[in-house]
DNA sequence: CGGCATCCGTGACGATACTG
DNA sequence: CAGTATCGTCACGGATGCCG
């Protein structure tokens, strides 16, 4: 009978401040995680609840529908013959890269204990790693600094790319079609380059990290 | 019987990622609120709770311990006669300004809706307002750069001060000691600065700021 | 009176089963 | 594949009680 069960009036701080206004939007559990796993690029349904081990199915569904309703995400249909749903950050979605940025700066200390029940997925390295490549010195940014291109990263777990130049970074999941450098490592190698407690250049130098590429990316990131 | 009810083990993602572990330390809701709270000093139980409209007790009570075990603050008892606890954050604790910061950032144009059920508090205004001072250009800042000094804000609602020079900039509850310079302004005149809608020397020029201060920092948020 | 602890009703969460 | 339905459990919010 009453269809509008769970109209979901949502749950807000009511504060006329700007923090709580964010949290609103994305303090519930799983939102931000959700935002992280968008930030690599559109997703099936499926393919969110699996990399978010832990997840139970209708959570996923209501995060989404409150993201779709909240203009973080919207649903697009796959051209046939794929005929699946992605979601698919928007602009305002994007926009919390800083605040997943600053999150991963401050809980990089954690990483140090590695629990044997923690989920891995290769992906979720990239975040740490922005500001790392997008800090290389270089003419090709927006504003004049920084380096432009591919970077593609390949860790054990798997592989993920990373793409610099103009405007903010972007990070997709899976290997790249044309890196201009691509990255061997490990995650732990990963995890302390992301730190600062270790250049791309001193891990080439001691055999941690493999960098492949001619161009200047690639000579930069070896400290050539 | 069993007394270990509420042993309250944490509810953690369990994913080896960095902005994960630091949601499995201050994602839980009210959590970052209460670390805006104390960013503005040390304070007692019953102020926070007086601050935070719509925290229950004992989640109140709950988050404190949480926090006090992860080594975000600590409870620390005041001399006599006042003999009252304060909380009061870790070095730890205060390195989550950079994540309100950006929170903030990204929840900002939410503000222009203000809502009869909103609560204010001026220093909540402090937080977004920290990026736009401590990138006034001058010589004072840890690196060379920005300014120094004591700015207290005067809107409607209360009063607050920022402390500007070398490190991280640090707020305070209530009307400084003997500030440097201070602002007098209304809250939406505030939201607006803290947006990069306005500066202060074209806040002085159409009236809706008033700097007093005859010193340097007063000079330069004047734009003389 | 400040600083919680306890109780209780409601809603959010997690696991599983089921359906178009 | 992409969710919805169901259900037990736990977290939350409000009120009240206790204890220094």
């Amino acid at each position: 009978m009453s269809r509008l069960r769970h109209m979901s009036r949502r749950r807000s701080y009511d504060q006329y401040c700007a923090t709580a206004r964010a949290l609103d939007a994305v303090g519930d559990r799983w939102t931000l995680l959700i935002v992280r796993e968008l930030l690599a690029g559109p997703r099936r349904y499926t393919d969110l609840h699996a990399d978010l081990p832990g997840v139970s199915t209708d959570v996923l569904a209501s995060r989404l529908k409150d993201m779709e309703r909240d203009e973080l995400a919207t649903r697009r249909r796959l051209p046939p013959p794929s005929a699946a749903y992605v979601y698919e950050l928007t602009e305002r979605g994007r926009g919390l890269l800083p605040v997943l940025t600053a999150l991963a700066e401050w809980g990089a200390p954690a990483l140090e204990e590695r629990r044997p029940t923690d989920a891995v997925r290769a992906h979720w390295f990239a975040v740490p790693l922005l500001p790392v490549l997008d800090g290389l010195p270089g003419p090709g940014g927006a504003d004049g600094y920084g380096q432009e291109g591919v970077v593609e990263v390949r860790l054990d777990e798997g592989a993920f790319h990373i793409r610099l130049g103009a405007g903010d970074p972007v990070y997709g999941d899976g290997p790249a079609e044309s890196p201009d450098a691509r990255l061997v490592l490990d995650a732990d190698t990963c995890r302390a380059l992301s730190g600062g407690e270790l250049t791309v250049g001193d891990g080439v130098r001691d055999g941690r990290i493999e960098v492949s590429g001619e161009g200047a990316l690639a000579k930069v990131l070896r400290g050539e």
